[in-house]
DNA sequence: ATTCCACGTGGGAGCGCTCCCACACATCAC
DNA sequence: GTGATGTGTGGGAGCGCTCCCACGTGGAAT
């Protein structure tokens, strides 16, 4: 069952088909939709391949996951991430391709890109990795093939969407040493990932801001996984002047830090405030009753490919660059109110939150 | 750059330059590397529309994941059963699409799937959903179309690879009720299920084993949710006749068994001890030490997309049915012994573990 | 009436491959 | 020497679409 079947049952011409399914204007109503009844009669769907041959689009977009992060398998952002992307590719009536290497050398994701590239098997790209080497990055923008960053590069001279680590950053922390902490530390991610960088510079703003120095202030980088930070915080939670606030780079990274301070029998949050990053899901880790910021992941997906989607259509002059909002969520960790017994640490979502969380989606500002 | 230039170039046909891109035995060497130079000096990739087009092949599969299961987003089985997906299709160089739906409503996904079907997007399916309607299945086995379903179907009519749920449940609860515990119950997954039923049964087989009389002995079906898992446990655990066993029929379900009984103040494993499902990393749960059945995640991705593989080479005669084994991983929880203090809790990994678990790999069972 | 220009429709010419058949040439048996 | 067989290579004919140009129409402008 082909166009020139369905062509041959709606007494048409293969063009006419052609303009129906491609929902060109310059039909007339009747053979439209005498056309629309043959081709949902015959249950006819148009050959993708031919499709992708002739128009030179083959309506796809690939997903470059880092692989390494070995988050992927401890960090629900990303299944949240993944399905936000999913979105904005259906709004666009384009699939989503998952392009994952077994290596994260940027050879090998190099040249994993460079045979979905150039083999048009993919009309743009989508980046979730800061691993990617920038030189690959490069020749792709250089060649004006569609991509989109997610996380900022380091230069902001890439099309990217991300959220202001650093503003989100300062903000957490100024919150966290509200609660009269005097002995602040940061346990962060690894300085080969700008969002880990720029966390850690939010962190520093904070901490000068509350009159300290920042030099003084004990950093800490890691891998971002909850092992790593729990290890860092056994040390830094034993050292001699123990921290009594720590900011950490992830949710997956303060349930470490969380992890450490019950073994060492540190009480949360009375002698010890945590603050995350990323605003997972309250209900896995309602026992922890984690304050965090919440970064709006299924938007960055969606996101990332609408505006994919504009590039493949129109492509830019200038880098397009998209910040999204996140929202402060003070629970329990930090040393605001905690909730006492069942069913309440479940039966609510809203305690807590702020003004900014409650205002609902988050804002798109920028291009 | 396309093939015709490449032959120009190496002073070849067409023909040729295809059956070295190929790897057609009937090439002379001296031809096949001069090919083979021009083609890595032209960085030249054979453009995927038109080879699919001409070979009526897409080399792509589709993964089809439930998307109400909510338990992607807080599942850790997900990410790493995509993950094994991903490997199963590089070995047969093949790409990976995910296929979602915004609805999980049968006919959405139905449509969904013939379209890709049909507009040969996609030359397998592998359908991690077992909430995809059997009409839809029955008509891809039906016009023999290449399918692996990851989880039996309920008849065992289809293509599938899944683990032996309920001799795995059985085992797990026998171990569980070893502990000298009297007073069994399980939360178990919805009815809907197959994969529920099973772990369902493999209980009230082993608690039969055990002289209790299986009707008497309660079985809550819950949606796959930590949460729901969680209201449950606190029903049950408030009880006139509280459980001193609690079978989950998931890990996310156990952890809220471990919740409830947290906010409850019963300790575990003392006072109830708690097995669960699925065997997600003991380093996120760590400070949980929950004994649960490992399932080969990662396998079940990889053996579903080899088989699919296969399947698209040669249409077999008979269902194609693959069971993979399990491993029983005693930790703290079940009642097996603690570990105390830092750094114990994340420094071993094998601790606990059955010789089954020790023996690697899955072995691969059946067809 | 003639010209012009929408408007709707039809058909040719690709898109870049694979597959099949044809063909040249070498090798072997008789 | 003749025919049969095998090996490596070339080229035609698609695969099922989209895109462009051409071709009737009929109504408005001249």
């Amino acid at each position: 069952m082909n166009i020139e079947d369905i062509a041959r049952l709606a007494g048409v011409s293969r063009s006419t088909v052609s303009r129906v399914v491609n929902d060109d204007p310059r039909v007339s109503a009747t053979v439209r939709e005498r056309v629309r009844a043959v081709i949902a009669a015959e249950g006819y769907h148009p050959n993708a391949a031919a499709r992708a041959l002739a128009s030179r689009r083959s309506g796809v977009f690939g997903l470059i996951i880092p692989q390494t992060f070995g988050a992927i398998y401890n960090d629900p952002w990303f299944p949240i991430f993944i399905q936000g992307c999913l979105d904005g590719c259906r709004a666009a009536d384009i699939s989503l391709m998952l392009l994952m290497e077994p290596s994260n050398e940027p050879a090998s994701v190099a040249r994993l890109i460079e045979r979905f590239v150039s083999s048009r098997h993919v009309d743009g790209l989508i980046i979730a990795s800061s691993l990617v080497d920038d030189v690959l990055v490069s020749r792709l923008h250089d060649r004006a093939f569609p991509y989109m960053l997610v996380g900022r590069d380091a230069h902001q001279r890439r099309n990217f969407v991300d959220i202001d680590n650093r503003g989100a950053a300062a903000r957490a922390v100024r919150h966290l040493m509200g609660h009269g902490r005097v002995r602040p530390a940061m346990i962060g991610g690894p300085e080969t990932a700008v969002a880990a960088l720029d966390r850690r510079q939010g962190f520093l703003d904070a901490v000068a801001d509350a009159g300290f120095d920042p030099a003084a202030v004990p950093v800490r980088p890691v891998a971002f996984s909850q092992r790593g930070a729990y290890r860092e915080a056994l040390t830094l939670l034993t050292s001699d002047d123990p921290p009594d606030a720590i900011f950490a780079a992830s949710d997956a990274m303060a349930i470490g830090v969380l992890q450490a301070a019950r073994h060492l029998n540190i009480r949360v949050p009375e002698q010890l405030g945590i603050m995350g990053f990323d605003g997972i899901e309250p209900d896995r880790i309602a026992q922890l009753e984690l304050s965090t910021i919440r970064q709006p992941a299924r938007d960055l997906g969606a996101v990332a490919a609408a505006k994919l989607d504009d590039l493949v259509h129109a492509r830019a002059a200038e880098p397009v660059q998209i910040w999204l909002e996140t929202d402060l969520q003070t629970r329990h960790s930090c040393g605001c109110q905690a909730t006492t017994g069942p069913p309440g640490p479940l039966a609510t979502g809203k305690r807590g939150v702020t003004a900014a969380a409650a205002s609902g989606k988050a804002a798109i500002t920028g291009a």
